[in-house]
DNA sequence: CACGAATAGTTAGTGCACTAATTGTTAGCG
DNA sequence: CGCTAACAATTAGTGCACTAACTATTCGTG
């Protein structure tokens, strides 16, 4: 009675045990809880993560951002479009490799983050986190992207 | 020399201690994993959900659905056209209420099932993971779940 | 130097996911 | 009974995300 076995498939079909379930809920459930923060700044949750990234380091190429953001070239090609025309970043060309474009905060870009900076705390209060908490998942998180990534 | 407080936020913002951006990432990545396995389905991973859905209780309304799986009908209703096409559910009307959508499995919907009973295993594996870290894993999403709805 | 391969970005096409507006049905209530 | 409010699904519109195909540079090698 009760037995669970190796070879118990039928159980691991049950949506509330998969994980890629509950990941994807959770993923798209977190975003949804930065909406009503995020549009304070006008932005979405994509455009907010390439905002951090910009933050951290302006200018980048397309694909230096494709690489710290793991996003596709062109995803994020009209991504950028839409933050050139909200006026917080230039796309340029590099100057000597016209392949390149750099994308680079405007003014406006820049000052956006000192109303970004209550943005982490405001959320980690609303999801009811302490730092301790968040940093656990985080490692679980890189340890999973790891993994999948190895896997594709 | 190291020091660290409360209102240091600007280290929030790094993009690297974001949770969002580890689980937009995670999520992505997982996703992208199961593709290979689902192709031999002929499924995307959306479309598992919806097939696991199903094979758990079927007929099931596109409400009911949508509430199993935390999706808009919105959402939905073209999936399950897709998956109409595809030969694997039945799209009509609940006698006696003509506003309901009954979605019910085809004997080639119910039949795809046996092949999907693989796909947990393998995908363990591709993962790296046991049934314990799984289990943690789906503990730790399901909170931040509750979290994030609660906060939305 | 020239030409083919590699590189960087964009475009096209499909599918998800969400909000808001719409259509059609049902239920409740005066 | 009739009318309104609630309900279930769909449609329209925007934005993401991915693959594949394409354009325009740049690099490397003969």
């Amino acid at each position: 009675m009760g037995v669970t076995v190796d070879s118990d498939r039928a159980e691991d079909l049950l949506l509330e045990h998969q994980l890629c379930f509950a990941l994807s809920v959770a993923s798209r459930s977190v975003v949804a809880a930065y909406k009503p923060v995020l549009e304070g700044l006008g932005l979405t949750h994509p455009q907010y993560l390439v905002m951090l990234a910009l933050w951290e380091q302006s200018p980048r190429t397309v694909k230096e951002l494709g690489e710290a953001l793991a996003q596709e070239p062109a995803t994020l090609s009209p991504m950028l479009k839409r933050l050139e025309g909200a006026g917080l970043v230039t796309r340029e060309r590099v100057a000597g490799n016209e392949r390149a474009l750099a994308i680079e905060l405007t003014d406006a870009g820049a000052a956006l983050r000192e109303r970004a900076l209550a943005v982490p705390g405001t959320m980690l209060e609303r999801l009811e986190l302490d730092r301790e908490m968040l940093q656990e998942l985080n490692v679980s998180m890189r340890r999973l992207i790891d993994a999948a990534q190895r896997a594709a």
